[in-house]
DNA sequence: TATCCGACAGGAA
DNA sequence: TTCCTGTCGGATA
């Protein structure tokens, strides 16, 4: 059963409506098996001993009454332990006028007229398998709406393909002139169901006509009463609508019986409770068939949009509201003020941001008024809202969003102070630009004028580097000016370089929802300097989140709200675990520090052992083995016993997990070749590596029986897991032997140096690695090029280096004693056992004090400290080309 | 030859 | 479903 043939089904019902057989055709409807209804009709499932009463296991409690309170009865059945022992999925009672009933999963409820049980047939779609838990938070009206628009659409698409780029334009005009009518005749704008009426009644019912008929009315629509003529009432009816929604003429499409009936179908919708902020990102998922299975999972929720308007404007006029309280003058200015404010979002969607700040703005201003008492009406203009958006669609949607949000802020309006402008015509609204928000010049879509006062928000589209289409790739290089670094770059940097150029030394700001990529690691050296080199500032930022909303699938990413103004002598807050706290600055890592940029370099920055990434296979798997793999082969040709390695990465080596690989030294080719299923891995490595994308990949095609980078050494190592919980106080690492291979999803160096092994898994260190390191979500992914050969290290004597090696020891001691666990588990920040945690403090101390004397009392101090350290040895790198000796430096500072 | 990261990915609870 | 935590390999220097 799908939900169309339950809706038809529920519409039968109701025509004859015939109480006797109600809850009967009800459940089939649902698609309940007939065998079981029948069953149920004569008693034999029915556990109910009341007469009328109906009990089915699982599914249902029904009880009709007459003249009963059936908010009272069905509070009481509710409770009752006879019904509850059935655990009944719905309880229902009628008096068959109204119907109540009660989901017991999810505690929903329904008060309806029992004849609209139609239009609520989701409530019920339990019975029939569908749960409808993915839309708790959801507005069931957002959804009922962006279902009824798919099944719209997808009727219209059957029967009018679209094929070039103006057809498509075509149809989306059309879809968001039928949501106005439909959302017009629910909310006052028309007479109550006056589209859906006049279609039902003066078109065929086979939809011939229906498309000649739209192409009238939308005429109609676009025409000023006084210059009508001849017209037939049930035209003339429709108002003067304008406002550019009707101005083009764009032909409607042809209609058949059964997309007729989902027009109708979609206008009988309660379309007044939608919320166009949420509703539009829905309708756009449906309408771009790439996003409807992910129904909206790009919109940004208006929590999180929230969090970008507060602190980016609304705080401020709110502020500035309370201390002009009781004061006319400075009441009226800050009226002026708040109706010449402009907003801008460069990359719009269906406009969720511009229509939160418009509706929060219409709220400031009714209280304001109020405070006037004031007897005019909103002088807020939708004029003043600007867009930019690359999907057709969705820009149609936004400008039609901003005047259903007008409407209902005049309908709320209308509540508070019992006056409301017309809502028709409506007023332009043409500043929601189609394009691509890289290549359009902002200020022809915003124009800056002297003195305007421009917020620009929003939420742009983020790519990583490896993730960019050729075309996202010549955007970022163009916004990067052709600069060799733009390669890494984030496609969503684009945004920031032209929000921060537009509102350099202007009465402007700007604030976006962003991946967290880039104030992390490799990112921040390449946006943040460009950013900083104007006169701008990083003035609020929220420290990294989950990405969510109540779309079903949601998007997988971590996110941070950046907020940049011209330097100015004003608090800056950085939000934090629900906390707003005031710092003196905010770096390009969103750090209360100065603005220190830490570049990854090739080379470490005083002597010591060099780390590189360990060797990566690129072989889609056939050169590693599970334990299991490995046996099969073994025991069959004892002679591949030479050829496998063990395979140890980051998740290897916490969790203790065993895995092999395929190792296979030039000597040993020939026994490889010798052994079938070896043979045939180094096959399918070959295969893979011949068709992929990839142009280095292809060329390691060559050496299929080698991993593609083979960056081991036979001598012992040390291994730096590269990927490692944030939870955890010290990253875990460890001495490796010559015998295993560290993959690429961990580092090593080639050389068991204890001191070394001592320095890196310091508190210091760690430390340094939170600062500085990348991160995957919000996991610490360690790389040598910024971690390791940035950090700053003293020089030590021979003395020194020998006397860390015992606290090193200790380490490894006390992990020994607890040889059944895992690191992970060794290493959990909650379950660390003692010694362990005691042997690293010993070891903190002893890589400390080769720092300096002085214990160090915080990791704010620590990381104060290696930063100043940092930037000296960069000073001195460059004036002097020679390494720097820590143990001097503090000497000399007192003297 | 060596990297750094992913509007993620995948197993555990 | 929610929580937790790290693979694999592309693209480019």
């Amino acid at each position: 059963m799908n939900i169309a043939q339950i809706e038809t089904a529920l519409q039968k019902i109701l025509k004859p409506f015939n109480k006797e057989s109600f809850i009967y055709d009800l459940l089939l409807a649902y698609g309940q098996p007939k065998a079981s209804i029948k069953r149920l009709q004569e008693g034999g499932l029915n556990l109910s001993k009341t007469a009328g009463e109906i009990i089915w296991k699982k599914k249902l409690f029904f009880k009709p009454v007459e003249g009963e309170d059936l908010h009272v009865l069905i509070d009481t059945i509710k409770a009752d332990d006879k019904v509850t022992k059935h655990d009944p999925r719905f309880i229902i009672v009628t008096d068959f006028q109204t119907l109540l009933a009660i989901d017991r999963k999810t505690s929903d409820t329904l008060d309806i007229p029992i004849l609209e049980i139609a239009k609520h047939f989701d409530f019920f779609l339990p019975w029939a398998g569908m749960e409808k838990a993915q839309h708790q938070n959801e507005n069931p009206a957002d959804v009922k709406a962006a279902e009824r628009m798919a099944k719209l659409y997808d009727e219209i698409k059957k029967d009018n393909p679209t094929k070039t780029p103006e057809e498509v334009h075509n149809l989306n005009v059309f879809l968001s002139r039928l949501l106005f009518c439909f959302f017009a005749e629910d909310t006052g704008i028309f007479e109550k169901v006056q589209f859906t009426n006049a279609i039902s009644s003066h078109t065929q019912t086979d939809g011939s006509d229906l498309q000649a008929y739209l192409d009238k009315l939308f005429v109609v629509m676009n025409t000023e009463n006084s210059k009508r003529k001849n017209l037939p009432h049930y035209l003339d009816a429709f108002p003067y609508v304008n406002g550019g929604l009707f101005r083009n003429k764009h032909q409607a499409p042809a209609f058949t019986r059964r997309s007729r009936q989902a027009l109708i179908d979609s206008g009988q919708l309660e379309w007044k409770d939608i919320n166009p902020d949420i509703f539009g990102s829905m309708i756009q998922a449906v309408i771009t068939p790439e996003h409807r299975g992910g129904l909206g999972m790009h919109y940004t929720s208006v929590p999180n949009i929230m969090k970008v308007i507060e602190p980016l404007f609304l705080n401020e006029l709110n502020e500035a509201f309370e201390s002009a309280k009781g004061n006319n003058k400075a009441l009226n200015q800050l009226l002026q003020r708040i109706w010449n404010i402009k907003l801008f979002d460069p990359a719009c969607g269906s406009g969720n941001f511009l229509i939160i700040a418009y509706k929060e703005l219409r709220r400031l201003e009714m209280r304001i008024f109020k405070a006037l008492s004031s007897l005019a009406f909103s002088n807020i203009n939708l004029g003043n809202f600007y867009g930019i958006e690359l999907d057709d669609f969705a820009h149609e949607i936004a400008t039609l969003s901003l005047w259903l949000a007008e409407h209902q802020m005049n309908q709320e309006f209308f509540k508070e102070f019992g006056r409301t402008k017309p809502a028709l015509p409506l007023k332009e609204t043409g500043n929601i630009v189609q394009g691509n928000a890289t290549r359009v010049d902002w200020e022809k879509v915003c124009p800056k004028i002297e003195g305007d006062e421009i917020y620009i928000l929003g939420n742009p589209p983020y790519y990583g580097a490896r993730v960019q289409d050729s075309e996202q790739k010549t955007d970022v290089r163009n916004a990067y000016n052709n600069e060799k670094i733009h390669k890494d770059a984030d496609y969503i940097s684009c945004w920031f370089i032209q929000a921060a150029e537009f509102i350099e030394n202007a009465n402007s700001r700007f604030a976006f929802v962003s991946t967290n990529s880039i104030c992390q690691g490799d990112h921040v050296a390449i946006l943040w300097p460009r950013i900083f080199k104007k006169s701008v500032e990083i003035f609020f930022a929220y420290e990294a989140f989950k990405w969510s909303n109540n779309a079903k699938d949601e998007a997988g990413v971590t996110c941070i709200i950046v907020g940049l103004r011209n330097i100015q002598s004003l608090p800056k807050f950085i939000y934090k675990n629900q906390l707003k706290i005031q710092v003196s600055n905010i770096n390009g890592y969103l750090a209360n520090a100065k603005n220190i940029i830490v570049e990854k370099r090739a080379d470490p920055i005083s002597p010591r052992p060099k780390m590189v990434m360990g060797s990566q296979a690129r072989d889609g798997g056939f050169l590693i083995l599970s334990p299991l793999e490995k046996e099969q082969i073994e025991s069959m040709y004892p002679a591949a016993s030479v050829l496998f390695r063990k395979l140890v990465g980051s998740e290897e080596f916490i969790n203790g997990i065993e895995r092999w690989c395929i190792w296979i030294s030039d000597n040993d080719l020939k026994i490889a070749e010798s052994i079938p299923p070896i043979q045939t891995r180094i096959k399918s490595v070959y295969q893979f590596r011949i068709s992929s994308k990839a142009k280095t990949t292809n060329g390691y095609s060559a050496i299929p029986h080698k991993f593609a980078q083979r960056a081991h050494k036979n001598t012992g190592s040390i291994i730096i897991p590269a990927v490692s919980s944030e939870r955890r106080d010290y990253i875990p690492f460890g001495f490796m032997d010559e015998k295993t291979i560290i993959s690429n999803r961990a580092f090593t160096i080639h050389e068991q140096a204890p001191y070394i092994f001592a320095f890196i898994s310091s508190k210091l260190h760690m430390v340094w690695v939170k600062a500085t390191a990348g991160r995957l979500e919000t996991r610490i992914n360690y790389s040598s090029g910024i971690c390791y050969n940035n950090f700053p290290m003293p020089m030590l004597s021979d003395n020194q280096k020998e006397s860390l090696a015992v606290f090193v020891f200790k380490i490894l001691e006390e992990r020994e004693s607890h040889s059944e666990k895992t690191l992970a588990q060794l290493y959990d920040p909650d379950k660390m056992p003692p010694g362990l945690k005691e042997a690293h403090h010993q070891l903190d101390l002893a890589v400390e004090r080769c720092y300096r004397s002085k214990p160090f009392e915080s990791d704010e101090e620590r990381l104060e400290y290696l930063f100043k350290l940092y930037e000296q040895m960069i000073e001195e790198e460059k004036t002097k080309g020679t390494l720097f000796e820590v143990e001097k430096r503090p000497t000399k500072k007192k003297k």
